[in-house]
DNA sequence: GGTCAAATGGACGATGTCGTCCGCTTGCCA
DNA sequence: TGGCAAGCGGACGACATCGTCCATTTGACC
């Protein structure tokens, strides 16, 4: 479920370029990393070893390099969405679900950075997978809230806030594990039935569609006008 | 304490010069606000109704302009500290901090970029009100710790895990007011002591001083050489 | 009103990034 | 092994932003 479907390059390509292609891919990761995702395409290709030209015929935004760059990262996002839900322990498979997302943040450099960027990502074809991984996490919120782990109050939305706002944390601090660590658990805590004290704020009109926690195709091949 | 101290400029200047300061503040506040502290210099000043040489004889950087459009809000943050240093109740004292704070960043656009970009700031002229007003918090901590209110293992770390966090999620929603509130309503929860359920993992390494919640001093008159 | 230093504005050269165009190369298949 | 379409690279023109320079204006003070 959580692999990338492809669509329709990428394996008709011809050997050089599929080897091109993965030689971007790799180059993009680590440039990202270092300099951010708004870092020269130019960095990227020389990096890449390749002509600027080569690197957007294959990517022709930079968009699309950011998304095929950290593809695995979101398709990771995606399975622990779906582990979570097949956890017999509604709060574990809560946790994990969080910890595994913002352990990614935490460690893939230049992640963060793709994550907020893909949020309010209204592509076309991801919209049924989005709206499905939507559905798994009310079910895992529910059961969990059911089973009385999970505080009757927390709202779906509130993954969202928790996943953005520690982006912004490593983000800021990119170097700093503990302080993201340490928010982690500070929000799990209080997201736990024990932790309601006080009655919380509205929640947020943020739809969970938005996250990227659907699993997602790589990046489509335009179609060279003929 | 939390008014800005006057270095040499601004009084000095003359009265056209003066009006002009304060346009290209007033136009810099509306411009980062909108198009975020990176937007072009020449739009500040267009928008102000002067040269770009006027803006940059005054603010020679970017971010000394990003600063002085700024102060104000930052001297609300230092103040923030003060009052709730002097509040008698120990957790409202802590509580209205934060709130504050990030009232602050919710509400005024542009600012949640200056705090970030001023985070790491370690001007020379700060360092003594820093040092203070890491004394000052590290002061407002214990008291609510040995009231029994703010739990054990709070670091003072933890102001800035908390203050980034939101602060990346108010730059990522900036129109979601509710979303901003509901991180603050949990972190708030998270922090007082009812809440401490399992230990926490280690604390930050993070320095409070570099939090930009020290009295400031406005951005200085570089003399043009001679 | 006259003087002069302070203040002004916008033109300008420098720099950096983008994305395309086009002549050359190379893998693939017969 | 030869033909050719797919693939390639880098030069190039367009564009945006920066920060300075300098001829001109203006406020302050006598």
């Amino acid at each position: 479920m959580g692999e990338s479907s492809r669509i329709a390059g990428q394996d008709s390509l011809r050997a050089d370029a599929r080897r091109n292609r993965r030689r971007i891919l790799s180059a993009a990761r680590v440039v990202f990393a270092e300099h951010g995702i708004n870092a020269p395409m130019a960095t990227v290709a020389r990096r890449a070893g390749v002509g600027v030209a080569t690197l957007y015929r294959r990517f022709p935004t930079r968009d699309a390099l950011v998304r095929a760059a950290f593809a695995h990262q979101m398709d990771t996002c995606a399975r622990a969405l779906t582990e979570a839900l097949a956890d017999p322990d509604p709060w574990q498979g809560f946790q994990r679900l969080v910890e595994t997302v913002c352990e990614l943040q935490r460690e893939e450099r230049g992640f963060p950075a793709a994550f907020v960027a893909a949020f309010p990502d209204s592509t076309r074809e991801h919209a049924r997978a989005r709206e499905q991984a939507e559905q798994d996490f009310m079910t895992l919120v529910r059961r969990a809230q059911a089973a009385g782990v999970l505080r009757a109050d927390f709202h779906p939305s509130d993954l969202a806030v928790a996943l953005l706002s520690h982006c912004g944390l490593v983000t800021a601090l990119p170097d700093d594990r503990a302080a993201s660590r340490r928010l982690v658990a500070y929000l799990l805590q209080s997201f736990r039935a024990e932790a309601a004290h006080g009655a919380l704020p509205a929640p947020s009109a943020l739809s969970l569609r938005s996250l990227p926690l659907a699993a997602h195709d790589s990046q489509r091949q335009r179609s060279s006008g003929a």
